[in-house]
DNA sequence: TAGTGGTCTAGACCACACG
DNA sequence: GTGTGGTCTAGACCACTAC
């Protein structure tokens, strides 16, 4: 490629046709990578081309290749590793276990959580919940509740809503043997993988439907946390929603 | 400087002491940025000079001056803007008006909000709050308690502690005359800039105290959320402790 | 037209990990 | 030692803004 190219005629982004033809270079180049990603060409775990391999491979300089990844990395979708190579993030890395779960104890630090799954079955969901995961109209979706415990208290009762189509095969012992880790046992039995959530806290009063799985009284306050999950290109493949026991345990925020 | 320079030789890494020696010369500049903004040599809304300048004062490329500058955009210090140049951020411009805020109504976009203070006054602070806000012994703080109204309707009660040293003459009248825009006010009258902020959430049930400013019963589900804030150089100056009336609106957040 | 940030390149060397 | 990412430089040109 030319040193200095003209704003956009990288020679791949007038030969790929689902990638923006008018962005900076580096981005069509993360583009590309983001599509190897969505295919399947590396997976989670494994490392990626080096920058001057990718900068070959896609007729750009080092320095732009590097750019696409320093975003991508910034996302947490690849994880850079110096000296090493350059990775694609896993939620079964130890450093992700907490990338998604912003309980944490009021003193002292992390603690390990186990899940108990109490029901799991395919049925067919509310109005609202397959418009927010866009099923098609009569798709069936699956139900899983299940109990996290940090340490020996029952902290939190989710009820999960998932595709079905997407996810045939799903059971709740799957599930468990991989530790409470709803999104390590997705990537590694389904290859999908959850990059972002949007979540929406209200507080609210324990109703009988929860306060006899957590073992609390009703009308114990109680902090309801609905999350919305996506994969690549945008799709939301998972909704959410949890009652999170705040007595000994708060949600922590960072602002910026 | 040489093109290839020693790790850490920079000529300015060693004429200046508070600066960390061992760290990429972006990050001795971007330190540098940051003790001059603290020191007030470009305060919130002003532009700052140009890359080239910058390269130029610290004796390093415009590359790295650049990445200095790209750090601090980020991190929400700096604003780039194409064309004009980089100016020091502001809690007064409007894209930050809800950059410390997270309720947002159930159904549609942002409202804007009206603030009304309802107790201000110097007092001792209780010693866990003197201890978040590193007071010396015995000295005292600004309480201040406030109500939020989104549209119509009471939805945040805060509670507000300030160390009273760092912000003599802080007023209700001060404080209502920016809108409800805490951090606006304490930019514009005591030069100090919030950069960061962490929040932790619960949910409680309302005690009179709160009940009564908020006008709900007592024993209604709050939002409750504790926040320290932070300014340069990780100095708390702000303890928080907000309720929030969650039934027609969310706190949200985006995890990544 | 002049000045600003934004993109892209090419090449050098450093720091780190692994065999 | 070899290969990886990390830092730094120099220089070119593009895109946007303001005068």
């Amino acid at each position: 490629m030319s040193n200095q190219a003209p704003p956009n005629e990288g020679s791949m982004a007038s030969a790929s046709s689902d990638v923006p033809t008018f962005a900076p270079l580096y981005r069509q180049i993360r583009a590309l990578i983001l599509r190897s990603l969505k295919e399947g060409e590396w997976r989670p775990g494994d490392m990626i081309p080096s920058e001057t391999e990718l900068a070959t491979r896609f007729g750009v300089s080092q320095g732009t290749a590097r750019r696409a990844i320093d975003e991508l990395a910034a996302e947490n979708v690849l994880v850079r590793r110096q000296g090493r190579g350059t990775f694609v993030a896993s939620h079964l890395q130890r450093v992700n276990q907490f990338r998604f779960l912003k309980l944490r104890p009021d003193g002292g630090d992390l603690e390990p959580f186990s899940g108990k799954v109490i029901e799991c079955r395919r049925t067919r969901p509310p109005a609202s919940l397959a418009r927010q995961l866009r099923l098609r109209p009569g798709e069936a979706a699956i139900l899983t509740r299940r109990i996290l415990q940090f340490g020996p208290e029952d902290t939190v009762l989710d009820e999960i809503w998932l595709p079905a189509e997407r996810f045939k095969g799903f059971s709740a012992e799957g599930f468990e043997s991989y530790q409470g880790l709803l999104y390590g046992y997705l990537e590694a039995e389904f290859g999908v993988q959850m990059l972002r959530a949007e979540e929406r806290l209200k507080a609210v009063l324990a109703q009988p439907e929860q306060a006899g799985p957590l073992g609390i009284a009703v009308g114990a306050p109680l902090l309801q946390v609905e999350r919305v999950s996506f994969t690549y290109d945008e799709q939301p493949v998972e909704v959410r929603r949890g009652f999170y026991v705040t007595t000994r345990h708060h949600y922590f925020n960072q602002l910026g």
